[in-house]
DNA sequence: AGCTCTTCCTGAAAGC
DNA sequence: TGCTTTCAGGAAGAGC
């Protein structure tokens, strides 16, 4: 599932051939996970692609109004969240159309921007110029550039389980299940512990976990599970690299012990019991459960 | 404040 | 073999 890594490759593969094209048609299919379909038919067709960038698991792409100013500046902004299985790559007009392949952004240099999407949980919509302070604002930090006086200032005293955190986007934008699971592995620290409870060396060590997990994804080109493609339609590779995530039941590369499995924040959590131990005092509810049992 | 449950959606995998 | 059920999960909303 696109995260940080995943979203950050896709960007860069995209910003390395849009910008200084024109988007000049725009086909819709399924529009149900389009907040305005309308508003994209309207404002796309002649707007010129002037930066491609990332925020969290959001791309953004800034462009210049043609035709239909959308306000007085004429900059504007299309974000795009792949959500579970969205792909958005650069195709030849008449290649061939994958199945769930839901909009089609041609550009003025014949090729077109596809966006392809078989269980539709990710999102499109526009943002004017004037709101992007505020759209960011509403925004937790990004994971790669916060320091630790405020990742310890946001996560440290909070009455919830570390791993709630670092998937709420509000705190931190850009983590996912993945990449929570297995930057609490290379920390040390049990996904269901409370933020509260950790001592400050802890935390530093998760911090320094967060940017090396996430840094070593994308020199990965991210990890491919199920749908992830880049822009090229190329898998990543940092699957092969994970110390926990999917590897219930098998052997931890550290210590050997058997990899676990519980549900922490709804979702499904991997980590290993003796690298990550449950807090005494506190108890870590929710039961894991082993291979086998 | 923070938790769990539900909803959205489809295909793969497990269950019978 | 083939049909049915379960599961996966990002994010938002409901309800506790």
């Amino acid at each position: 599932m696109p995260e940080l890594p995943e979203v950050e490759t896709v960007v860069r593969g995209l910003r390395a051939e849009l910008p200084g094209l024109r988007f000049v048609e725009v086909r819709l299919g399924k529009t149900d996970f389009i907040d305005d379909p309308i508003a994209l038919s309207d404002h796309l067709p002649e707007a010129r692609i002037v930066g491609i960038h990332r925020l969290g698991k959001f791309l953004d792409f800034e462009l210049l109004a043609g035709t239909v100013p959308l306000d007085e500046t004429k900059r504007f902004h299309l974000f795009v969240h792949l959500g579970m299985t969205g792909q958005l790559t650069i195709r030849q007009r008449g290649d061939l159309i994958a199945p769930h392949t839901h909009a089609f952004l041609t550009l003025d240099d014949g090729r077109e921007l596809r966006y392809r999407d078989v269980r539709r949980f990710g999102r499109m919509f526009l943002v004017r110029d004037s709101e992007m302070t505020n759209f960011e604002g509403g925004m937790g930090r990004e994971p790669l550039e916060i320091k630790f006086a405020e990742f310890r200032r946001l996560l440290g005293g909070r009455n919830a389980r570390i791993k709630a955190l670092l998937l709420d986007q509000s705190v931190l934008r850009g983590m996912g299940n993945i990449y929570a699971d297995e930057s609490l592995f290379r920390a040390g620290i049990h996904p269901a512990r409370m933020a509260s409870t950790i001592p400050t060396a802890k935390l530093a060590a998760l911090h320094r976990a967060v940017r090396q997990v996430l840094n070593a994804a994308i020199r990965s080109r991210g990890s491919s599970i199920s749908d992830y493609v880049d822009s090229s339609g190329k898998r990543g590779k940092f699957q092969v690299l994970h110390r926990v995530y999917r590897r219930y039941g098998q052997d931890c590369f550290q210590c050997g012990a058997g990899i676990r499995r519980m549900v922490v924040a709804g979702r499904t959590t991997h980590f290993c019991p003796r690298c990550q131990p449950a807090p005494r005092s506190s108890k870590a509810r929710g039961n894991a459960s082993r291979p086998g049992k």
